[in-house]
DNA sequence: ATTACATTTCGGTAAATAACGAAATGGAAA
DNA sequence: TTTCCATTTCGTTATTTACCGAAATGTAAT
């Protein structure tokens, strides 16, 4: 069983839940997250790893592609919790991170944008 | 403004969380704190610094003693959400630490447990 | 089969965290 | 004012974390 110590561990970084806050909009690939996180695709497949493990989100492949998504059906009670509680956390704070992280991933397309940058 | 994911570090630590569950029993003082978690009297400052630093507790002196209490007052909707939110999360949990902190709680008597142990 | 490419794993590094004991602080009582 | 004592601050240490680039993995297309 996961604490809920290490529940909120692994949410206690600013790139994780803007991760999340990503993924509430759509399904997403490590790197279109690397694209706007602007990290390195290792440091990437970590955070997901971590979310991952903690119950937060989901994978499933498609070819070369794995796909993430939030575990929106969790049996556990904190996970449903907290991914509904994070986006009207986010608002509470002022930051335009959020918006603008949302804004540009429906700009890009992994098919452009895969391997360019 | 303190950031989702800083308040989300700040309760991601077990100690932390057992100091949250104790405090919503009763007011409690540093020493009281220490006998029951295990920890140096200036570990269990420490934590306790985080822990106001973050909004979710408040410290009012006594005299030589410095109590500390749930900030159930807070202003920020994500402290009051999160203050009620840990209770039913550790219930989740299958632990037992945190009952019998609670139990430990209520046998102590600050004049007779500090500067002893 | 070979190449291409998205992702993960590995090895390493710099910074943050949790812990301690000792020294400093500040209020209460002698 | 001197002593006592709860607490905080300081200095140190071991562990964890976040990050990177390079190498390994696995799938798709040539």
């Amino acid at each position: 069983m996961i604490t809920t110590a290490q529940l909120f561990k692994a949410i206690s970084d600013q790139n994780r839940i803007r991760i999340l806050n990503m993924l509430k909009e759509r399904i997403l690939c490590v790197c279109e997250i690397r694209t706007i996180l602007g990290l390195a695709n290792s440091t990437v497949s970590q955070h997901l790893r971590i979310l991952k493990e903690n119950g937060f989100i989901e994978e499933s492949k498609d070819g070369k592609w794995v796909n993430y998504s939030l575990n929106i059906k969790s049996s556990d009670y904190r996970i449903i919790e907290l991914l509904s509680l994070i986006p009207t956390f986010i608002k509470e704070e002022e930051e335009k991170i959020f918006q603008t992280d949302l804004r540009r991933i429906n700009k890009i397309d992994r098919n452009i944008i895969c391997g360019i940058s």
